[in-house]
DNA sequence: GGCTATGTCTCATTTAGTGAGATGAACTCG
DNA sequence: CGAGTTCATCTCACTAAATGAGACATAGCC
């Protein structure tokens, strides 16, 4: 089956070509590709095929597996793929803070970034109770919508631009989250009020639960969002209210850290 | 001053471009790059630049930053990044057992693997107890021969591999880090007595010390390595024995489950 | 409202990537 | 150990497709 060319990509054919391999690669997962996985998700001869796995492999883009005639995604990606995590710097700022604060508290606590309609997840600390989360680890993608960071980066965007990637994304939500718009606007509403977010309960992962704050930059946009998740169990109401109070002065010190960063020199 | 156009970079131009780009962008960190780092640090005309970028865009490699006329590095890198570092799925395997071993013993304890001349750091945690190191995160990247996983790397590779990384590494070595070659064979001499590293003791970090076990294949060659850095004063004889053990008795684990996993299916 | 720098467009030029198929190299299995 | 299979490279002619020069448009800034 065909490489998805949704995102009707203009530039370079050959850029396009070269991106068409690394998803190919990465939808292989830890095994890689094959030559004919790329031969038959791609469109271009082999000769070609080849020639850019050269030209990628000597970037440091792929590497060839053990396995003769498998490729993986290179390392160069994992050290390139760490920079761009640090968006304005948010992920340094945020790295100490995220592991005291799962030190203290023992649950598990994430840092949020918004990526076009999607929430990617830029940085976790796993405390000592085990959690599910939607995400893993780093890298993680979710459509916005999706768990308690989404709801508040949502909440700080322009009403059209929220109602845009909610309509993009309504499809998704629902049949793969069982979430609806109507649930989401009602949290981002409580966001609002509240100044923090709790996230939409769909049908997936009913025994946790969890908290998110933004991180807004002086004019109100958010630049990220903080979350934290738990057993149900756990969250009692005291709990609760310390945890949030915990994420809520991290948050203020990196902010205020940040501001000496982010938009100067 | 011009991109380093060192690796005899063969291969479709504009893949090489546009890799050259991403450096460029990489090299600016956090704030990315404007349109005359690149103008300047690359060799193509302006329209070519900004098709490039555009292309680089689309494909969420790159994003415009808050800053007009700057560029960051996009967020399918940091997911492509993500899918790199789990090489052969070992970084999936080791995450929890890293938190269990970094919430036992409060030191901080690391996954590397190797990469061509370099050591790559595939996955940290971070224990209660402070720590310095050579890497900061996941991505870091070292040449071979620093650290304590560099020496764990090292000593299973074949003796003309191993003698050919460390002579293109030499210089490096002793210039930036103040170690010499002979001191990393001795470090590598008691690896494979002991079955353990303590990394070569350079000027730099004087006040910390670590441990490194490899990750061994069926066949003995090095997949990765686990190490751990602490304050030389947590380093006692007991300590050292306890995490020690901790670690091998981790790593045993892991690499029992992996051979289910790594090269079937 | 000018000024500067970013981003886009057009179009002719020719580089430089491409495809087809043959050839060489490496691993596998009988 | 040799036949068979798959991976990887090479050659060469072709032309699609990227490129450069410079003009034009747009956005932010004082």
């Amino acid at each position: 089956m065909p490489v998805n060319e949704s995102s009707t990509a203009s530039g370079p054919t050959t850029l396009n070509h070269a991106m068409q391999i690394l998803q190919v690669t990465a939808r292989g997962g830890h095994r890689g590709a094959s030559i004919d996985d790329y031969l038959n998700a791609l469109s271009f001869s082999r000769p070609t095929l080849y020639r850019l796995l050269k030209g990628l492999k000597q970037q440091g883009f792929l590497r060839s597996s053990p396995v003769r005639g498998r490729y993986l995604l290179g390392y160069e990606l994992l050290v390139l793929g760490a920079q761009a995590g640090n968006g304005a710097g948010l992920r340094d700022l945020a790295r100490p803070r995220l592991l005291a604060l799962a030190q203290r508290w023992g649950d598990s606590f994430y840092l949020f970034a918004r990526d076009g309609v999607n929430a990617v997840c830029l940085e976790v600390q796993n405390g000592a109770y085990p959690v599910g989360s939607f995400v893993r680890a780093t890298g993680g993608r979710l459509p916005l919508g999706v768990g308690q960071a989404s709801i508040a980066l949502l909440a700080y965007l322009s009403a059209d631009e929220r109602d845009e990637i909610l309509s993009h994304n309504a499809e998704r939500l629902i049949d793969e989250y069982a979430i609806a718009i109507a649930d989401i606007d009602a949290e981002i509403a409580h966001q609002l009020k509240h100044g923090y977010a709790r996230g939409v309960e769909g049908s997936l992962l009913p025994e946790y639960s969890g908290l998110a704050i933004p991180i807004l930059d002086h004019s109100g946009h958010p630049l990220g969002a903080m979350s934290c998740s738990m057993l149900k169990s756990r969250m009692t109401e005291d709990h609760k209210r310390e945890v949030l109070q915990g994420m809520q002065e991290e948050v203020a010190a990196m902010v205020n850290q940040a501001h000496g960063l982010l938009y100067l020199d």
